[in-house]
DNA sequence: CCACGGATTGGCT
DNA sequence: GCCAATCCGTGGA
């Protein structure tokens, strides 16, 4: 997979409507360099989230500490940490103060996966399931990544985390659903995902979530 | 001040 | 399919 080819894509790119945002993001790759070490995954499931009519949003309620990120403008990774042990980490959109992100969900490995594996594992050596299992979810994309509580705030146009590509994916290739795991607006279709996808996030039982 | 529960994950009653 | 793990931000008293 030729990512590195790719240009890193610039703050004017996050500055616009989150979900016209949201779906170019599907097939760009998310990339964190890490001394000589660079990760990189194809980004391949998404959910938006908008606090001026989103109940499900972290900024439905205006700025606090936790989500100060989500308010100051596209192009910053807000990245918080849920159910006392994992990290999500989520790309802001459009201009200040509008509290709108998007949540990586799961990408594709792409590169340094030998890296991954053990930050996931503890390991290099892996079955072939647990390399399906990498980077499909939103806690193990940060796991996978290394990404924390250090990385909140981080602008995406810098040198550490970033992300690379052109063009978007044809729309038949870009499938809609309920978001996952919240109790409030359950019903808003703001989940993104490229069709038939290996992929995509897996529920508890392993099968993915379509 | 304190109790609640979460944009999850993995292991097993 | 069900549930525990394990923090800490958030909101109500």
């Amino acid at each position: 997979m030729n990512w590195q080819a790719n240009k890193k894509l610039p703050l004017k790119f996050y500055q616009r409507e989150l979900h016209k945002v949201a779906k170019e993001l599907l097939g760009k790759f998310l990339v964190r360099k890490t001394g000589k070490n660079i990760l990189a995954g194809r980004i391949v499931e998404l959910e938006a989230y908008d606090g001026s009519t989103d109940r499900a949003s972290h900024s439905y309620n205006g700025i606090t500490k936790r989500n100060q990120v989500m308010f100051e403008g596209g192009g910053k990774l807000y990245v918080y940490f849920t159910y006392g042990m994992h990290f999500c980490a989520n790309v802001v959109t459009g201009g200040l103060n509008e509290g709108k992100a998007i949540l990586i969900r799961a990408v594709e490995p792409v590169e340094g996966i030998e890296i991954m594996k053990f930050n996931r594992y503890g390991k290099k050596e892996i079955t072939s399931e647990e390399i399906q299992n990498l980077c499909n979810g939103p806690g193990k994309v940060c796991r996978a990544f290394g990404i924390n509580r250090e990385h909140n705030g981080m602008d995406l146009t810098g040198e550490e985390i970033f992300i690379t590509g052109s063009g978007r994916l044809k729309e038949e290739l870009i499938k809609t659903s309920e978001r996952i795991g919240i109790k409030k607006s359950v019903d808003l279709p703001w989940r993104y995902y490229i069709s038939d996808n290996q992929f995509v996030s897996k529920t508890s039982a392993g099968k993915r979530r379509i």
